[in-house]
RNA sequence: GCCGGGGUGGCGGAAUUGGUAGACGCAAGGGACUUAAAAUCCCUCGGAGGCGUGCCUCUGUGCGGGUUCGAGUCCCGCCCCCGGCACCA
């Protein structure tokens, strides 16, 4: 081969890889183990998008090199495959989404080959296929057995266009996280996974992984956790007990009324007569907002008189119980008091409906606005004096102390809706018998197979397609033999790949979702990287899943992964999103075809810095290919094909000695570091220096094509073949930087001059500091500045500057 | 509003235990090769000014202050952009 051919190239290496099978990942070996994971992909129709591959090819470089370090790598790929996408296109095209998904599937294969990833595709796994939603169910029934799946009648989010229900965490900014329709409330009976109960633990074990602190803070956020005290308020010639939650105990004495949501269970029992009407009418007006409406008119306050009071625990006093909807029923106790002194929202409602505003912290004008800031309690009894810290410890204790409350915590994280109302998932495996009540399906009838269905419509009823299959819908029940139903309802895309990263270890398992044994050696996972965008999805999911397998003792570590990174987004040339609407889409194919998938990889990589968002540009990607061309043509000859006539064997000089150990310490240390971009600056640098040569060193030139490997690996190989050698670089240990060849005997010394540059001179690295001042002041560049003034004081910085100040 | 992350040439971006700002790449301009073009190779490339045409001076990292011999980097006060959350009591 002459001249630079990435077509034959890329294909001859792929095979030779494949053939060897040079990427599977042996379980237990002597060797360390290095697990690292990319999120596997959702095969959708339009095939690889170009952002799929700088996640993919950022890992490999990393899997690559751990290799030649001598690591046991085990760096898997699979099809995250249930989904609605797959399931809308089958309904529009009338094909079976089991089709459709096999079809997308083998051309994201195609692609991912293509584009050389050291992926172990012998332990490849599908999440749509029996054989692996089994234990997806398997799972599940765990947590019912455990009281974490559980079955309720709640106002959930339905979104308008996909026709299911969403989780908390599917819904932004009062939109569906996956098509952008509207979202609105309905109650409906749905499966919901209690990881509320491991929302304490989600934060705490943060403290033992190491994740991008992003994605920690994120985490956090999230699952909101805020501290405060529960209150009991007694209601006014009732026996019901009103229980709220507050952050700030310390400003009960300034409760001047209380607020219900409008969905709380009380608004109904305490309403009197003379306030039925319009508590009805609010009510049911408040059901009908979605949750966009209800956030969009957020500043004007609405709401209700109820006609009841409650007592004020603190003075006694009676306070006018009111129904409004910024009062939300899935937080706290869904229902609050209201210290319009202290807090903005509860002065707005104040001040629109006339309540009364008392001042109980001292600091603010409260005639103005809510003062929510630090200061000594006044009208407030026994709390009288203190600051607001002392106040809520010396209130907590007193609600505790009369049997009022006391000390209280809640969580933003809301339990996760598990059902959705379509075809295309995992069937949930319980059966609804009208004598037992929820029964599991046996563990030996494991897996509930997807029926196969005419129509895979869903309902604006809310009901799943399975519902329409009769035959499969009546079955009897596994306790009592009686007649029965299965439930119709199927589990969320979310499902599939809260453990994919657990089968990895032992794929084709048939007897346990994975060996256990197998799982102590792969996990936990080294290095997991994925988009932001699933830090509060996905990622919160596996973590809960992965514990909640911990305590039942299935797996061993309580973390599923060690580390977690974030890579940015690749938007279009204009900065857009890429989108078929714009135009600007960047099809992966047409990339490999032009340039072949060692400047695709490289490009991806040297196109930013990896955490942040970068924008396609074609002009820029002719860059990374004349790069590669030009490493090409460093070694190989074009007229003839073979070695380039400069390449001479021999003791290299010491100035290329040392570019090249300090391009081994950077490529190491900044692919460690995920600077890829930099990396591949410093090889340019590389190649550059050599390029200036008239005899290029065969002993520096091997060395570069090593650290070029992870980053480029066909040409890699190729021009390492071409160097004389038999093996695989995959086979070469990774090059060491010697910091001997680093030191250089002449270094360049700044001269400052009252903080300016004015010289620069070159000096041995061992000059006395007296021989380096004496040096300095010599030099004509600092006499000019020097002669005839007073030097006040001389800074040396050892190896780099000398700073003199004159007046 | 709250929590993150940013603002550096025409562009993507380098440089953070404070020490020559603009590495590397793109674009642009000039030159070499060629009948010509492409490709390739070499040179120039933040701005302004000066002459002895090779250098010199001033200025410059969102804005305003400060610390320091020295600030893109640290401190204080602002402005703007991006991402996440948002009536969470």
């Amino acid at each position: 081969m002459k001249k630079y051919n990435h077509k034959a190239i890329e294909k001859k290496w792929q095979k030779h890889w494949e053939e060897n099978r040079i990427f599977s990942a042996k379980d237990f070996s002597d060797k360390p183990k290095y697990y690292c994971l990319i999120e596997f992909p959702y095969p959708s129709g339009d095939g690889l998008h170009v952002g799929h591959p700088r996640s993919y090819t950022a890992l490999d470089i990393i899997a690559r090199k751990k290799r030649m370090e001598g690591y046991n790598v085990l760096y898997p790929i699979g099809f995250d495959a249930f989904g609605l996408p797959t399931e809308n296109y089958a309904i529009k095209k009338k094909i079976h989404p089991k089709i459709i998904t096999e079809r997308n599937i083998a051309t994201f294969t195609r692609q991912l080959k293509e584009l050389g990833f050291s992926f172990d595709w012998e332990r490849m796994v599908i999440t749509a296929d029996p054989s692996y939603y089994k234990w997806t169910q398997w799972i599940f029934l765990k947590l019912f057995e455990k009281g974490l799946a559980y079955k309720d009648n709640i106002p959930i989010n339905w979104c308008l266009s996909c026709k299911i229900g969403l989780a908390n965490e599917e819904v932004v900014n009062g939109r569906c996280e996956r098509c952008g329709g509207p979202v609105e409330k309905r109650n409906k009976e749905q499966w919901m996974l209690k990881i509320t109960a491991y929302a304490q633990r989600l934060i705490d074990d943060l403290n033992g992984v190491e994740y991008l602190d992003k994605i920690m803070k994120q985490q956090i956020n999230w699952i909101g956790r805020s501290d405060g005290a529960d209150i009991k308020f007694s209601i006014q010639g009732g026996k019901e007990a009103l229980k709220v939650f507050t952050t700030r105990p310390d400003t009960l004495f300034g409760a001047t009324y209380m607020v219900l949501a409008p969905e709380h269970a009380l608004v109904e029992k305490i309403t009197t007569k003379e306030h039925k009407e319009a508590v009805s009418q609010y009510v049911e007006a408040a059901k009908k907002k979605s949750d966009l409406e209800r956030s969009e008119i957020s500043r004007e306050k609405t709401g209700v008189f109820t006609g009841a009071y409650a007592l004020n625990p603190a003075n006694g006093k009676p306070i006018p119980i009111w129904v409004a909807d910024y009062v939300l029923i899935s937080y706290g106790t869904g229902a609050i008091m209201a210290v319009p002194g202290h807090d903005q929202r509860d002065w707005d409602f104040a001040r629109t409906f006339n309540l009364p505003v008392v001042e109980v912290i001292q600091g603010g004008d409260i005639s103005r606005e809510a003062y929510e800031g630090e200061g000594i309690l006044i009208n407030s009894g026994f709390l009288n004096g203190k600051n607001v810290e002392e106040a809520i410890a010396a209130m907590s204790n007193w609600l505790k102390e009369k049997e009022l409350g006391g000390p209280a915590v809640k969580y933003k994280l809301r339990d996760w809706v598990f059902s959705r109302q379509r075809y295309w998932g995992e069937p949930i495996p319980i059966v609804i018998c009208r004598s037992c009540g929820f029964v599991p399906v046996p563990e030996k009838d494991l897996p509930v197979l997807l029926p196969d269905v005419e129509r895979y419509e869903p309902s604006d009823a809310g009901e799943s397609p399975l519902a329409a299959i009769k035959d499969w819908v009546k079955t009897p029940c596994p306790k009592c033999g009686g007649p029965a139903e299965r439930e119709t309802d199927t589990m969320p895309n979310w499902a599939g790949s809260s453990w994919y990263f657990l089968r990895y270890t032992d794929p084709h398992n048939d007897k346990a979702f994975a060996d256990s044994d197998k799982l102590k050696y792969w996990m936990p996972i080294d290095l997991y990287n994925g988009g932001m965008e699933h830090t509060t999805l996905h990622l919160l999911y596996s973590r809960f899943w992965n514990k909640f397998l911990y305590d039942c003792g299935f797996v061993p570590f309580s973390e599923p992964y060690a580390r977690r990174t974030a890579h940015g987004m690749i938007l279009g040339e204009g900065g857009e999103k890429m989108s078929k609407s714009r135009g600007n889409v960047v099809n992966p194919d047409d990339v490999i075809e032009r340039y072949g998938a060692d400047v695709f990889r490289c490009y991806e990589m040297f196109i930013g810095p990896f955490d942040q968002t970068a924008n396609w540009d074609t002009k820029g990607i002719e860059g990374i290919h004349r790069f590669l061309l030009r490493v090409w043509r460093l070694i190989v000859d074009e007229r003839s094909g073979g070695l380039n006539d400069k390449m001479a064997e021999g003791v290299p000089e010491k100035g290329l000695l040392r570019n090249l150990h300090q391009t081994i310490k950077i490529v190491g240390e900044h692919i460690n570091q995920m600077r890829f971009n930099t990396a591949i600056s410093q090889m340019m640098i590389l190649v550059n220096e050599l390029y200036k040569k008239d005899r290029i060193p065969v002993e520096i030139v091997k060395v570069f094509v090593l650290l070029l490997s992870p980053f480029a690996p066909h040409i890699a190989e190729e021009l390492w073949e071409k160097l004389g050698e038999k093996e695989s670089v995959l086979r070469q240990p990774w090059p060491l930087c010697h910091m001997e060849y680093l030191a250089a005997e002449t270094m360049t010394i700044v001269v400052q001059i009252n903080g300016k540059v004015r010289a620069n001179i070159d000096c041995s690295v061992d000059i006395s500091r007296e021989d380096l001042i004496k040096m300095v002041l010599e030099q004509e560049r600092v006499k000019k500045y020097t002669e005839g003034k007073k030097i006040h004081k001389i800074v040396i910085v050892p190896k780099k500057l000398v700073s003199i100040v004159v007046s």
